[in-house]
DNA sequence: AGTGAAAAGGCGCACCA
DNA sequence: TGGTGCGCCTTTTCACT
């Protein structure tokens, strides 16, 4: 068995992409819509998408909001130090509790969690820090607060711009 | 002119916000299904939106997708550290050609700008750090490697979770 | 601003190439 | 795998509240 066709995910080919393409610039267009641009029919194109859900590329639909027309205007990353044997689980149920943790990851180097966070003001971003700093597991935080957002493209494909 | 009703964002009722929990769900679910869970008729939902829309709230609908699966496995934080005179603007348009950058701001502290990029590979993370930081603005880099992603709500509205 | 009914159009399935 | 046809549901508009 060279090839592992069927339950991998095998490189999806033209199609697939420019489907996927038309629905992160439009969630919400009809099948109708995306055959005309990609030349399949509409019935096709739903096919697919129900294909590259069951594969697991596509996870699901969302709304792309603007976060300071919420009032949530100030953003920071958070860098964390933990103590020595804290596992990567003990982190994420500590950090998804957080409403205002945007993204968590586990890094390189002498930082042990990045945290993303976004909080209404100055005051809110002061207070979740204060919180994460009282983790048990933390020894300290290192805060930076972004000034401005020059790219934003989070759930977009990186696959379909090169 | 006491308030200003209409034009400007004034807050949210509890009727808009629970749309959008719908929405950031499944972008894709119908008007009547959004209407049977927020009480109210699909007519009345669609205005809801598109009133969200011509407010800016909404800003569009997107597809989320599963990068591990569309073979775009390895994340990373590139510090960049920039000229003294260099303006956000040249930051911005140098940055946006990447379409491995998945956000980058300016920031508080001895960094300048802070990029977050996704590649398919350490190789490709490598050739994507390089080309950074050959960048005429830039001085310097300093890259943190994403290890595991422990939370990721990226387009996620916070204000709908507290 | 929300409801309800009617017209237009998209969806989804069965079937064919 | 992709296309077509048809029944059904959704979207969309309008008059009414």
């Amino acid at each position: 068995m060279h090839h592992d066709s069927g339950t991998r995910a095998d490189a999806l080919d033209g199609l697939d992409e420019a489907i996927l393409r038309e629905l992160s610039m439009d969630a919400r267009a009809s099948y109708a819509e995306i055959g005309a641009v990609v030349s399949l029919s509409a019935p096709a194109v739903k096919r697919r998408v129900d294909r590259l859900r069951a594969r697991g590329v596509v996870r699901g639909f969302t709304v792309r909001l603007d976060p300071a027309a919420l009032g949530w205007s100030t953003e920071a990353f958070i860098e964390l130090f933990c103590h020595g044997s804290t596992s990567p689980a003990t982190m994420q149920t500590a950090v998804e509790r957080y409403p205002e943790v945007v993204s968590a990851s586990t890094v390189t180097g002498d930082v042990d969690l990045m945290v993303q966070v976004r909080a209404r003001d100055m005051r809110h971003l002061e207070r979740v820090v204060e919180r994460l700093a009282a983790e048990p597991f933390v020894a300290r935080t290192r805060s930076t607060i972004v000034l401005s957002a020059l790219v934003r493209r989070p759930e977009v494909p990186p696959a379909l711009a090169d």
